[in-house]
RNA sequence: GCCGACGUAGCUCAACGGCAGAGCAGCUGAUUUGUAAUCAGCAGGUUACCAGUUCAAAUCUGGUCGUCGGCUCCA
């Protein structure tokens, strides 16, 4: 028999009859890798470890500790899972099965609709497929053969499956005991190899994401090596829903939901302090950045709505009312607002580019099940603005308003991902338009070296959009920045301006957010500061803690030099001993806390104390004014 | 909108066909306190809402509304 050379991901090349499998090299080389290896790549493709190899080989052994051997280990339980579940539901159909971010889930459909309560019962079950310690075999089969097998087993969906699949497809199949799936691998050598999982929800899903199709009921599970890793991190997972906004939001005292307006969230005064000064740095970047600011009407009429496309492309989401027997809308996006102010007077190229902000207020009927806490609402803040350009700045002024978005999210120390979103199905403009525009886009992107990824079809119906994604304490991506580049409402309110040679010119626009939504940015902050907001934008900044009643009237001349700086301080005078009042105002994640007792009184210092930091000692008044002062500036 | 779950005092939760309860918060009083909870007392509820079953419903059934986790959709 023939030698083969496999080379081994650090380098080392070893020579093997031909015919050798992964399993009997990683078995040889056991020393090195500890018994832990899931499956191999082979020459860039993941594989079994029973894969054998025929020819010269780039080997890599992928255990639990990379991305691709915990991706197959939890692809694996989701089969065990799908195993579990025929055999308890023999007529459950299968939908698919992959591994996620963290987990797996697998899609059925079920004679009748199982509950959260039924899962305990398929865990159990998968337990027993888990100590059967059945091997994974694959198969390679002929389509002919898939259909004919998967129809016998009464799997509609996996049909389907098979009938989409590519007619040079290879088509294979993954068999453990009884159980059989259309899957393209690879898996683990065995059900036994799974150490620890947890099921971990039960929802609706559509088959095939498209809510035409019927709804399959999607289990969600993960699984680690052990259970202490399992453990390790639903743990994460708990301390991770500490941080959420809604509760944080009660506790905090920034707002409140209430059955009286689903979705229109009620903003409470310290929830507007935060507000009022993420708007104030907003006001202070934009003067800046040579943007004037407009107000435009929350009601408008319906014929301009028909003007702007919004009637034809987006009623469902319009609230509509009536004036005088005319049909009015409240409006669901700032834009036709903006041109109208453009419009009102005449434009020199000189003038170009015109960057017109609005702090604006939208509403928009969003579905009920979509809407969840200040993160998706049906009337929010738009940090809007709309560029008005001549066509050769496009490109410089979706390069500054890129910048503007990095500076921003910078100092909130928020890591974003970017996305080009293109023309969605219901788009207003030619093709030509559209692909010029999404040039103009990519182009951009590229030259500033951004890593992005294309989100096809997710366009705004008038343009194409650059879109910027935060992350919710759980790991949920929001939408919260986009830059839009708009060739459709310029023609619609037929903009002008006068170019260099005298004759009229077609301006283009660009729709804008650097928040995103005010609601939906606020909420993101609170968890990302899990609720303890850096002192320029804490409700309360300083709080003053007398020990005993003889120091009140020094605590209160405390707190008026620190009013008369402008810092958010107030005094706690309540009857209660100083851990009581310092454990609530750490509860209350106040930034600092003075503590003024008989000695400070005397010495006309503080005892200051941060949340953080604990008990820093005896300042002089100034001192901790000078502090506090920079710790605003530096935005700290 | 769709699928599943949930809705009890301001908050966190108990009671699961037989008189609706606890802790924290609140109020009153005592205590004058030195870096994360002083003690005692008082008050607080149409058990989301509307029907129904029952001698009796927070509890069982149906509907409505809302919330949570997803799907779809979007800032």
């Amino acid at each position: 028999m023939s030698q083969i050379t496999v080379k081994l991901r650090h380098g080392e090349e070893l020579s093997y009859p031909a015919g050798i499998s992964c399993l009997e090299i990683c078995r040889e080389q056991e020393h090195s890798y500890g018994g832990t290896i899931l499956a191999v790549e082979i020459n860039g493709k993941e594989c079994d470890l029973r894969t054998v190899l025929l020819a010269d080989s780039e080997i890599n052994f992928l255990d639990f500790s990379t991305e691709q051997g915990a991706r197959i280990y939890r692809h694996s339980t989701s089969h065990v899972l799908a195993q579990a579940v025929k055999r308890l539901y023999p007529e459950a159909r299968l939908g698919i099965g992959p591994a996620i971010e963290n987990g797996f889930y697998y899609d059925f459909e079920f004679a009748e609709p199982i509950s959260a309560a039924d899962l305990e019962k398929i865990e159990k079950e998968m337990e027993q497929v888990i100590t059967e310690k059945l091997p994974f075999k694959r198969r390679e089969i002929s389509r002919e053969e898939a259909r004919a097998l998967f129809q016998q087993r009464g799997e509609p969906y996996k049909c389907e499956l098979i009938d989409e699949l590519p007619e040079d497809e290879l088509i294979t199949v993954y068999e453990q005991g009884e159980f059989v799936d259309l899957c393209a691998g690879p898996h683990l050598l065995d059900t036994g190899k799974i150490g620890a999982f947890k099921l971990t929800g039960l929802a609706g899903a559509y088959w095939r994401g498209d809510e035409r199709n019927p709804m399959l009921q999607r289990i969600y599970g993960t699984s680690f090596l052990t259970s202490e890793q399992l453990a390790q991190h639903l743990d994460l997972l708990a301390e991770a829903q500490k941080r959420d906004h809604r509760k944080l939001g009660r506790e905090l005292d920034l707002f409140s939901l209430h059955e009286e307006g689903p979705g229109f969230p009620f903003f409470h005064h310290n929830g507007m302090i935060i507000i009022e000064e993420l708007l104030s740095f907003w006001r202070e970047q934009h003067r800046r950045a040579g943007y004037e600011e407009i107000r435009t009407p929350l009601l408008l009429s319906r014929v301009l709505w028909e003007q702007s496309g919004h009637w034809e492309h987006f009623r469902e989401n319009m609230y509509f009312t009536q004036i005088d027997e005319q049909d009015y809308a409240v409006k669901p996006m700032n834009c036709p607002g903006a041109m109208l102010v453009y419009r009102s007077r005449m434009h020199s190229y000189r003038d170009l580019p015109r960057r017109i902000a609005e702090l604006g207020l939208v509403h928009r009927h969003e579905l009920s099940g979509t809407l969840h806490g200040l993160l998706r609402v049906r009337s929010f803040t738009q940090d809007d603005a709309h560029l008005f350009m001549a066509p050769d700045q496009i490109e410089s002024e979706v390069a500054g308003v890129i910048e503007m978005v990095d500076y921003f999210y910078r100092v909130f120390g928020f890591n974003y991902r970017v996305e080009l979103s293109t023309r969605p199905a219901k788009a207003m403009g030619s093709l030509e338009m559209w692909n010029r525009a999404e040039a103009i886009l990519e182009r951009v992107l590229q030259e500033k070296e951004i890593s992005y990824r294309i989100n096809e079809g997710d366009g705004a119906f008038y343009g194409p959009k650059i879109d910027f994604h935060l992350e919710d304490c759980l790991g949920r991506s929001w939408q919260c920045s986009t830059i839009q580049l708009d060739f459709q409402m310029p023609e619609k309110f037929d903009l002008t301006y006068i170019g260099a040679d005298g004759q009229k010119h077609r301006p283009v626009v660009i729709h804008r957010v650097i928040y995103g939504a005010i609601e939906r940015f606020l909420a993101l902050l609170i968890e990302q500061y899990a609720g303890a907001f850096p002192a320029w934008l804490a409700p309360q900044q300083v709080v003053v803690i007398p020990i005993t009643e003889r120091q009140h009237a020094y605590a209160a001349d405390v707190c008026t030099a620190l009013s008369a700086v402008s810092f958010r301080a107030y005094r706690d005078e309540r009857n209660e001993k100083v851990g009581y009042k310092i454990r609530e105002a750490q509860l209350k994640k106040i930034p600092y806390m003075l503590i003024v007792g008989a000695r400070e009184a005397e010495s006309n210092q503080v005892a200051v104390r941060h949340r953080e930091k604990g008990d820093l000692g005896p300042w002089p008044l100034d001192k901790f004014i000078a502090h506090l002062q920079q710790d605003i500036v530096e935005k700290k």
